[in-house]
DNA sequence: CTCTATAGATAACG
DNA sequence: CGTTATCTATAGAG
Protein backbone atom coordinates (compact mmCIF):
# COMPACT_ATOMS: atom_id res chain seq x y z
CA UNK A 1 0.00 0.00 0.00
CA UNK A 2 2.58 2.27 0.25
CA UNK A 3 6.59 1.83 -0.56
CA UNK A 4 5.84 -1.52 -2.15
CA UNK A 5 3.11 -3.43 -3.32
CA UNK A 6 1.19 -6.33 -1.26
CA UNK A 7 0.85 -9.74 -1.67
CA UNK A 8 -2.52 -11.23 -0.71
CA UNK A 9 -0.70 -14.45 0.78
CA UNK A 10 0.74 -14.36 4.51
CA UNK A 11 3.71 -12.47 5.29
CA UNK A 12 6.44 -14.96 6.14
CA UNK A 13 8.86 -12.33 8.31
CA UNK A 14 7.49 -12.65 12.00
CA UNK A 15 8.55 -8.99 12.30
CA UNK A 16 7.01 -7.91 8.99
CA UNK A 17 3.70 -9.72 10.29
CA UNK A 18 3.55 -8.23 13.78
CA UNK A 19 4.20 -4.31 12.63
CA UNK A 20 1.60 -5.30 9.90
CA UNK A 21 -0.95 -6.89 12.19
CA UNK A 22 -0.58 -3.41 14.82
CA UNK A 23 -1.12 -1.33 11.67
CA UNK A 24 -3.72 -3.12 9.73
CA UNK A 25 -5.89 -3.84 12.97
CA UNK A 26 -6.12 -0.53 13.78
CA UNK A 27 -7.52 0.48 10.60
CA UNK A 28 -10.30 -2.17 10.25
CA UNK A 29 -11.03 -1.50 13.83
CA UNK A 30 -11.37 2.56 12.53
CA UNK A 31 -13.15 1.33 9.75
CA UNK A 32 -15.96 -0.70 11.60
CA UNK A 33 -16.28 2.45 13.72
CA UNK A 34 -16.78 4.45 10.55
CA UNK A 35 -19.54 2.25 9.22
CA UNK A 36 -21.24 2.02 12.30
CA UNK A 37 -21.39 5.80 12.85
CA UNK A 38 -22.15 6.55 9.37
CA UNK A 39 -24.53 4.38 8.40
CA UNK A 40 -26.18 3.64 11.66
CA UNK A 41 -25.24 -0.09 12.14
CA UNK A 42 -24.41 -2.28 15.08
CA UNK A 43 -21.36 -3.62 14.40
CA UNK A 44 -19.03 -6.76 16.14
CA UNK A 45 -15.57 -7.56 15.50
CA UNK A 46 -13.41 -10.44 17.31
CA UNK A 47 -9.51 -10.54 15.76
CA UNK A 48 -7.38 -13.68 17.39
CA UNK A 49 -3.85 -12.25 16.77
CA UNK A 50 -1.63 -15.24 15.65
CA UNK A 51 -0.11 -15.70 19.60
CA UNK A 52 -3.91 -15.83 21.16
CA UNK A 53 -4.12 -12.27 22.00
CA UNK A 54 -8.01 -11.04 21.61
CA UNK A 55 -8.99 -8.27 20.42
CA UNK A 56 -12.63 -7.05 20.37
CA UNK A 57 -14.64 -4.04 19.18
CA UNK A 58 -18.09 -3.55 19.67
CA UNK A 59 -19.86 -0.32 17.98
CA UNK A 60 -23.30 0.76 19.05
CA UNK A 61 -24.10 -2.03 21.56
CA UNK A 62 -22.11 -4.46 23.84
CA UNK A 63 -20.11 -7.61 22.08
CA UNK A 64 -22.52 -9.46 24.59
CA UNK A 65 -25.55 -7.70 22.88
CA UNK A 66 -24.40 -8.13 19.36
CA UNK A 67 -23.42 -11.79 19.79
CA UNK A 68 -27.34 -12.66 21.51
CA UNK A 69 -29.06 -10.86 18.73
CA UNK A 70 -26.67 -12.60 16.56
CA UNK A 71 -27.64 -16.27 18.11
CA UNK A 72 -31.12 -15.45 17.16
CA UNK A 73 -30.92 -14.46 13.79
CA UNK A 74 -28.94 -18.20 12.92
CA UNK A 75 -29.68 -20.47 15.36
CA UNK A 76 -34.21 -19.89 15.46
CA UNK A 77 -32.74 -17.55 12.50
CA UNK A 78 -36.51 -17.91 10.46
CA UNK A 79 -36.69 -14.02 9.77
CA UNK A 80 -37.49 -13.21 6.37
CA UNK A 81 -34.79 -10.81 5.83
CA UNK A 82 -31.21 -12.21 7.48
CA UNK A 83 -28.64 -12.79 4.93
CA UNK A 84 -25.77 -15.19 6.22
CA UNK A 85 -22.65 -15.52 3.84
CA UNK A 86 -18.87 -16.55 4.29
CA UNK A 87 -17.48 -13.73 2.32
CA UNK A 88 -15.64 -17.10 0.08
CA UNK A 89 -18.56 -16.13 -1.92
CA UNK A 90 -19.12 -12.86 -1.35
CA UNK A 91 -15.83 -11.36 -2.35
CA UNK A 92 -14.05 -13.17 -4.81
CA UNK A 93 -15.92 -12.02 -7.84
CA UNK A 94 -15.42 -8.53 -8.40
CA UNK A 95 -18.86 -7.98 -8.87
CA UNK A 96 -20.29 -5.50 -6.34
CA UNK A 97 -24.01 -5.28 -5.64
CA UNK A 98 -25.45 -1.78 -4.79
CA UNK A 99 -28.48 0.05 -5.08
CA UNK A 100 -27.79 3.56 -6.23
CA UNK A 101 -31.91 4.32 -6.77
CA UNK A 102 -34.54 3.07 -4.79
CA UNK B 1 -13.14 9.12 0.57
CA UNK B 2 -13.33 10.42 -3.17
CA UNK B 3 -14.83 13.13 -4.76
CA UNK B 4 -16.01 15.17 -1.67
CA UNK B 5 -14.60 14.70 2.18
CA UNK B 6 -16.61 12.05 4.71
CA UNK B 7 -18.11 13.69 8.01
CA UNK B 8 -17.62 11.40 10.63
CA UNK B 9 -21.15 11.37 11.61
CA UNK B 10 -24.17 9.66 11.01
CA UNK B 11 -25.39 9.97 6.85
CA UNK B 12 -28.43 11.60 6.98
CA UNK B 13 -29.94 10.91 3.70
CA UNK B 14 -31.45 7.62 3.37
CA UNK B 15 -30.31 6.85 0.32
CA UNK B 16 -26.84 8.22 0.54
CA UNK B 17 -26.65 6.12 3.85
CA UNK B 18 -28.04 2.94 1.88
CA UNK B 19 -25.21 3.12 -0.86
CA UNK B 20 -22.49 3.73 1.51
CA UNK B 21 -23.16 1.10 3.71
CA UNK B 22 -22.93 -1.56 0.97
CA UNK B 23 -19.98 0.00 -0.24
CA UNK B 24 -18.28 0.35 3.07
CA UNK B 25 -19.52 -3.40 4.38
CA UNK B 26 -18.12 -4.70 1.41
CA UNK B 27 -14.29 -3.02 2.08
CA UNK B 28 -14.73 -3.67 5.46
CA UNK B 29 -15.17 -7.37 4.96
CA UNK B 30 -12.59 -7.53 2.47
CA UNK B 31 -10.11 -5.95 4.72
CA UNK B 32 -11.23 -8.01 7.17
CA UNK B 33 -10.24 -11.20 5.16
CA UNK B 34 -7.06 -9.84 4.22
CA UNK B 35 -5.95 -9.12 7.62
CA UNK B 36 -6.44 -12.52 8.61
CA UNK B 37 -4.30 -13.95 5.61
CA UNK B 38 -1.64 -11.78 5.53
CA UNK B 39 -0.83 -12.52 9.58
CA UNK B 40 -2.56 -15.38 10.44
CA UNK B 41 -5.43 -14.06 12.38
CA UNK B 42 -8.70 -16.00 13.06
CA UNK B 43 -11.33 -12.90 12.46
CA UNK B 44 -14.61 -12.99 12.94
CA UNK B 45 -16.54 -9.53 11.78
CA UNK B 46 -20.70 -9.16 12.57
CA UNK B 47 -22.93 -6.60 11.08
CA UNK B 48 -26.58 -5.69 11.29
CA UNK B 49 -27.99 -3.19 9.25
CA UNK B 50 -29.95 -0.12 10.33
CA UNK B 51 -32.61 -2.56 8.75
CA UNK B 52 -31.63 -5.46 10.73
CA UNK B 53 -30.16 -6.86 8.34
CA UNK B 54 -27.23 -9.64 9.71
CA UNK B 55 -23.90 -9.87 7.40
CA UNK B 56 -21.11 -12.22 9.03
CA UNK B 57 -17.81 -12.97 8.09
CA UNK B 58 -15.64 -15.71 10.06
CA UNK B 59 -12.09 -16.04 8.67
CA UNK B 60 -9.88 -18.59 9.93
CA UNK B 61 -12.52 -20.91 11.13
CA UNK B 62 -16.08 -20.43 11.59
CA UNK B 63 -17.80 -17.76 13.46
CA UNK B 64 -19.75 -20.55 16.22
CA UNK B 65 -15.63 -21.47 17.25
CA UNK B 66 -14.57 -17.50 17.39
CA UNK B 67 -17.32 -16.85 19.44
CA UNK B 68 -16.58 -20.01 21.60
CA UNK B 69 -12.84 -18.72 22.01
CA UNK B 70 -14.48 -15.13 22.68
CA UNK B 71 -16.24 -16.69 25.27
CA UNK B 72 -13.67 -18.55 26.87
CA UNK B 73 -11.64 -15.17 27.18
CA UNK B 74 -13.98 -12.92 28.31
CA UNK B 75 -15.85 -14.92 30.86
CA UNK B 76 -12.80 -17.14 32.19
CA UNK B 77 -10.56 -14.80 31.01
CA UNK B 78 -7.92 -15.22 33.26
CA UNK B 79 -5.18 -15.63 30.85
CA UNK B 80 -2.16 -13.45 30.99
CA UNK B 81 -2.42 -11.78 27.35
CA UNK B 82 -5.76 -10.60 26.57
CA UNK B 83 -6.61 -7.43 26.05
CA UNK B 84 -10.44 -6.29 26.11
CA UNK B 85 -11.01 -2.90 24.87
CA UNK B 86 -14.12 -1.35 23.87
CA UNK B 87 -12.20 1.15 20.89
CA UNK B 88 -13.60 3.74 22.54
CA UNK B 89 -10.39 4.22 24.48
CA UNK B 90 -8.05 2.31 21.93
CA UNK B 91 -8.97 4.72 18.81
CA UNK B 92 -10.02 8.53 19.84
CA UNK B 93 -6.70 9.72 20.47
CA UNK B 94 -4.15 9.57 18.01
CA UNK B 95 -1.96 7.16 19.18
CA UNK B 96 -0.58 4.13 17.71
CA UNK B 97 1.03 1.52 20.09
CA UNK B 98 3.30 -0.90 17.69
CA UNK B 99 5.82 -2.97 18.72
CA UNK B 100 8.98 -2.59 15.62
CA UNK B 101 10.96 -5.21 17.28
CA UNK B 102 10.34 -8.39 19.36
C1' DC C 1 -23.92 -1.07 -12.72
C1' DT C 2 -19.23 0.87 -14.08
C1' DC C 3 -15.69 4.52 -14.14
C1' DT C 4 -12.64 8.01 -12.27
C1' DA C 5 -10.59 11.32 -9.30
C1' DT C 6 -9.49 11.94 -4.69
C1' DA C 7 -9.37 11.05 0.33
C1' DG C 8 -7.61 7.79 3.29
C1' DA C 9 -4.74 3.79 4.68
C1' DT C 10 -0.21 2.05 5.18
C1' DA C 11 4.72 -0.19 3.87
C1' DA C 12 9.05 1.34 4.11
C1' DC C 13 11.97 4.58 5.88
C1' DG C 14 14.25 8.03 9.40
C1' DC D 1 7.81 5.90 17.08
C1' DG D 2 6.86 9.93 13.53
C1' DT D 3 7.04 11.00 8.43
C1' DT D 4 6.45 10.18 3.43
C1' DA D 5 5.63 8.15 -0.83
C1' DT D 6 2.30 5.03 -2.78
C1' DC D 7 -1.38 2.09 -3.09
C1' DT D 8 -6.12 1.15 -2.17
C1' DA D 9 -10.90 2.16 -1.09
C1' DT D 10 -14.56 4.77 -2.23
C1' DA D 11 -17.70 9.23 -3.09
C1' DG D 12 -19.68 11.08 -6.84
C1' DA D 13 -20.69 11.04 -11.63
C1' DG D 14 -22.10 8.59 -16.05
Amino acid sequence: MARGKIQLKRIENPVHRQVTFCKRRTGLLKKAKELSVLCDAEIGVVIFSPQGKLFELAAKGTMDGIIDKYMKCTGGGRGSSSAIFTAQEQLQPPNLVCLSSP
